[in-house]
DNA sequence: CTGTTAGCGCTTTCAC
DNA sequence: GTGAAAGCGCTAACAG
């Protein structure tokens, strides 16, 4: 229980190793060279001596560190930070950033300002940004300048990394899922159309639907469960033969389980039903959803990685969609 | 698109303004005493050169101030910070902190070894620690010095402000209606027993049931479904005339309700079901749960708020339950 | 009320 | 390889 006197300095290691405080630097960052001797009388005074660098002065000396890692999320209203999805993402990234002692800010980007982008990527205590749900217009406002201080999660662009599930292998998975189990008239609630990662999900529906002769059959959604509530109603109004609906975002499968039920349609019976996303609880609806699980921390946290080592960056990269097969399909 | 030239710094602004850094610096962060003139200038001059004080050169001169608020998740593994419920607090804590420029981290606080609180108290970057799920001997490590440093949601400790739900009221809320709906056996899924703060609803579900003359039966949960589930087997096999389940935690009421459906027990027929904790789908299953909704965001903000504002604290804040009827009681 | 003078703890030229 | 010295941008004494 030695937390009595102030915390050890660089300074205070240097004294200890007989160094001056440069070589103690340069010993622990190891950047630069140092005698093998010098780093091992140096490594254990800081040892002996407990000594952590102060990552708020090691910022302000190093002009670009950064000592927050920032999250803009994408949307139309300041709502978007509540969602849970942001809320997996910002959880997973505050824990890799925990490691390097960094910490995680949670912001509202307006799609229709993208200038708040340019602001966070600017900060000099900010690290670096991680975008979710971007726009290429938001993306085009990131100036060269911030080049690999920011990474997508979403699309990408020439400038931005992206790191994104593989939307349309994981939409043609559900389809062919449920093509291969008899439901030839499948419908789509589809996500907001100003989103274009779902675009891919779409297009993957689409090919995969035209392959098998089945028409499409397309209703905008906003992965809400009231969207997916009267969007199933839509669906059953305007094709009453369906026989499969397949939803973009769990909350709205499950807002349309609960359409067709109040319908006294039957699930899986009449029609079967397939989400896409992987909420924690779908595994516990009745009857339980099929759906979609995707790695969101792992994304959150290749993303943040990238950032804060200042990784060189493939320009997109895939995760896996896999699809999980329950009582509603 | 002013971004090209290198950001103003208070040098810039103080020369602009024709005062000196100190006066400049005095004028902005409204401390110390400046003339309404000098503070107009400065002002003035910070607007035109869009001038934004650098958190992390603020951070190392005032040796204190921070650039991170911590957040230790008490528990047993290090999967403790992988919750939703915690995810939902670190997000509401990313929003607030990144109104001044701070991050979040995320750390798993191991009951075992509470050092780890201690050492994140004393680092000179963080700002504070809010402590979830704490217990009292992790709190008990909290050195006098740390004073204003540490918040819990949850219970707190002499030197530690607790943010909390009120447990108690929620969980006598939920017995009475029980009550009120014609329930007489009323058994509860209890949270795991290290966890302090719950046992105040244990202790004001005992009370209800007593008033009521309904004997007190308790199995002991753990937040989870599979243990809900399980649970709830429990309870019908050694109670089998039991007309009402109470789960703290709305997994485990989810849980609860499988059980009883492969059971083939009615619900709300022969069982209700009630839940807490106000799990952002409980309105979506079937039967609907009857639950309690906390105001989690509003709680992690007035942690985050007295931590990075030094607030003096009240010694415990308690939050109101409310109870949200569905259709499982 | 304001300017001057010192640092906060670390990294980084630049000579030696 | 290593040390001395000069900052990073800001705030905190202390005189004036």
């Amino acid at each position: 229980m030695a937390g009595q006197r102030r915390k050890a300095t660089l300074a205070d290691v240097a004294r200890r190793a007989g160094v001056s405080a440069a070589t103690a630097s340069r010993a622990l960052s190891s950047r630069g060279h140092a005698s093998p001797s010098a780093r091992d009388r140096v490594a254990a005074a800081a040892r002996e001596l407990g000594y952590t660098p102060d990552p708020v002065a090691r910022a302000l000396a190093t002009r670009g560190g950064g000592t927050r890692i920032a999250i803009a999320v994408g949307g139309h209203t300041a709502h978007v930070v509540n969602d849970p999805y942001v809320a997996r993402v910002t959880a997973a990234t505050a824990v890799t950033a925990a490691a390097r002692s960094v910490g995680v800010s949670l912001h509202w980007l307006p799609l229709h300002d993208p200038a708040e982008l340019v602001r966070l990527a600017e900060s000099r205590d900010v690290g670096g940004v991680v975008v979710v749900n971007p726009t290429p217009a938001a993306l085009a406002a990131v100036p060269r300048t911030a080049r690999g201080r920011v990474a997508a999660i979403g699309v990408g662009s020439r400038d931005v990394p992206s790191f994104d599930v593989d939307n349309a292998g994981g939409a043609t998975n559900v389809v062919e899922h449920l093509l291969a189990t008899g439901r030839r008239r499948i419908a789509m609630i589809a996500g907001p159309s100003w989103l274009p990662c779902t675009h891919r999900a779409l297009t993957a529906y689409r090919r995969a639907a035209e392959a098998a002769s089945t028409p499409p059959r397309v209703v905008e959604g906003d992965f809400t469960a009231a969207r997916g509530d009267r969007a199933a109603t839509e669906v059953m109004a305007r094709w009453p033969d369906t026989d499969a609906i397949f939803a973009l975002g769990d909350l709205s499968a499950l807002g349309a389980l609960d359409a067709l039920r109040r319908k006294g349609i039957d699930v899986p019976g009449d029609v079967a039903v397939a989400g896409f996303d992987d909420l924690p609880v779908t595994s516990l609806t009745h009857p339980a959803l099929t759906t979609t699980t995707h790695p969101v921390e792992a994304i959150a946290t290749a993303a943040a990685t990238t950032l804060l080592d200042r990784h060189p960056h493939p320009p997109v990269t895939f995760y896996p969609s896999t699809l999980i097969h329950r009582a509603s399909t």
